[in-house]
DNA sequence: AAGTGATCATAG
DNA sequence: CTATGATCACTT
């Protein structure tokens, strides 16, 4: 849908898009705002040339290609922390993957699912809490009929859960949590939760982590994610531009 | 077509 | 392995 690219001005930014070096991190929200803003309606060939990035064919080997390379161009901190992108804004950045009506293509990773050393842990404790309390969302075009490099940016969103829908989250996140510490985590489903599930999130099926057995000790199972459902990701959307 | 379970690359 | 960035691809 056209509302996701209400603020692009084509022609005007792709002019002067070319010429940063190296991008350092933003001094504050209003620059980390005004670089977003800039990348609206931008071809990923152009962003990726503006850092010295090469274009894959397809991501299917290159998954976090889309996410490093906003990354890069936002100036965010490498490295694999388990802090906020920009941890002096408090603000974690999530690109997105939609269609050509805007509706995401995938649910939204947010972070790996603690399975155990888990009591006493309260949601405003949780990670899943803190990563979610301000949002940086970068609508990118995601259909496989678009070739990675010519995918454009969509109008960023600066986001926080409303009173509804950080009920909703920790109530989900209460339940799933709930359920590993009696030991089930084994029978957990992507189908628990309203907003917010619990999937698989490892190098393979055979990967192994520590977790609650039903009997209280430790046994061995595929590491956990917690992922927005694209319901709850779209509702974000619709309530920024609709 | 949607949704769930599986998977890919990289850094430390 | 853990954690970062996610999308793939098979089942329903």
């Amino acid at each position: 849908m056209a509302f996701v690219w209400y603020t692009i001005h084509p022609h005007q930014y792709r002019k002067g898009f070319h010429s940063s070096m190296a991008k350092s991190p933003p001094k504050d929200l209003n620059e980390l705002m005004q670089r977003a803003n800039n990348m609206a309606g931008i071809r990923l060939a152009d962003i990726a040339f503006d850092n010295n990035i090469s274009v894959p064919e397809h991501l299917r080997r290159d998954k976090g290609w889309v996410g490093q390379l906003i990354e890069s161009e936002l100036g965010a901190l490498a490295g694999s922390k388990p802090q906020p992108d920009f941890i002096h804004l408090g603000v974690e950045l999530k690109t997105i993957p939609i269609d050509h009506k805007g509706k995401p293509l995938e649910t939204t990773y947010v972070t790996v699912a603690p399975l155990v050393n888990i009591q006493g842990l309260t949601w405003q404790d949780s990670v899943v809490f803190h990563k979610l309390q301000h949002v940086l969302w970068v609508p990118v075009e995601g259909e496989r009929s678009i070739p990675v490099a010519e995918r454009r940016v969509g109008t960023p969103i600066l986001w926080q859960p409303n009173a509804i829908q950080a009920q909703q989250l920790q109530q989900d996140w209460e339940e799933i949590m709930e359920l590993i510490a009696l030991g089930k985590v084994d029978k957990i489903t992507a189908r628990h939760g309203e907003v917010l599930q619990l999937r698989p999130k490892a190098a393979n099926s055979h990967a192994l982590t520590e977790s609650i057995a039903e009997d209280g000790s430790i046994q061995l199972s595929n590491p956990r994610g917690f992922y927005l459902k694209i319901e709850f990701t779209q509702q974000i959307l619709t309530n920024a531009f609709g």
